[in-house]
DNA sequence: CGTGTAAGGAATTCTGACACG
DNA sequence: CGTGTAAGGAATTCTGACACG
C-alpha cells in the first residue's frame, strides 16, 4: 500500500511480471513511457506502478498504437490531472478568502 | 494488492526497504524465519510480505528476543491460524450436513 | 548467538551496435 | 518502428570461512 511507487524491482522481476523482454522494457524507457531510477552502480530500478504502466502499454501496443501515441495520451492525462488539482486548490483558496 | 506475496525482490532491494544488511537477511533465512525463493541461477527472491516480516523481526530483536523465540512465536501463530480455519470449515460442513 | 568482512566465482544487468523490416 | 541478438565489461549476489564475543 506504500510500495506502489517505490523503485525497487530489477528488470528481471519486471520481465516476469509483465512478460515483456528486457529489450522491450528498455525501449519503452527510451521512448519515455516509463522512468525507472538507477542504483549507484547503474542498475535500473522499477516500481509496481511502472509494472502496471507496462501492462497498460502492452495492451495499447496490441491494439496497434505506437509508442508515440501512447506517450501523447499519457501526457494528456497528466495535464488533465494537474488542471484538476489546480482547479481544486484554487477553489479552496477562494472559499478560504471569501470574507476578505 | 496482488504483489504482496510474489517473490520478486532482490536482496539489495530488501536491504533498502528493511535497513538490514544482506548478512542479517540471509541469517534470518538460515534460522527459517523467512523463506525466499530462488531464480534458476540461485539468486534469492523475496516478497513484500517477507519485507514486512523482516521489519517485524527487527522490532522483536530490538526487544531482546532470539531468532529461536521469534520462530517459536511464528509457528504458534501459524498453528492457531490453521486451527481456526479447520474449525471454521468443520462448522460449515456440520451445518451443511445437519439434515442428514 | 548474531553479524561483519575478504575471497573467488557465478548470475544479472548495462551499453552500443548490427539486423530485419 | 519495435525487437532480437552477440559481445565485453561492470554491478550484484552467492557460498563457505574466519573473526569477535
Amino acid at each position: 500500500m506504500d510500495y506502489k511507487d517505490k523503485k525497487i524491482l530489477t528488470i528481471g522481476a519486471v520481465e516476469e511480471l509483465t512478460e515483456l523482454s528486457a529489450r522491450q522494457i528498455r525501449y519503452y524507457e527510451e521512448r519515455e513511457l516509463i522512468q525507472p531510477e538507477r542504483t549507484s552502480g547503474g542498475t535500473r530500478k522499477y516500481s509496481i506502478l511502472d509494472v502496471e504502466m507496462l501492462i497498460e502499454i502492452t495492451r495499447k501496443m496490441k491494439k496497434g498504437k505506437s509508442t508515440f501515441e501512447i506517450k501523447r495520451e499519457d501526457n494528456k492525462k497528466e495535464l488533465e490531472s494537474k488542471a484538476a488539482i489546480r482547479k481544486m486548490l484554487s477553489g479552496q483558496i477562494n472559499s478560504h478568502f471569501r470574507n476578505f
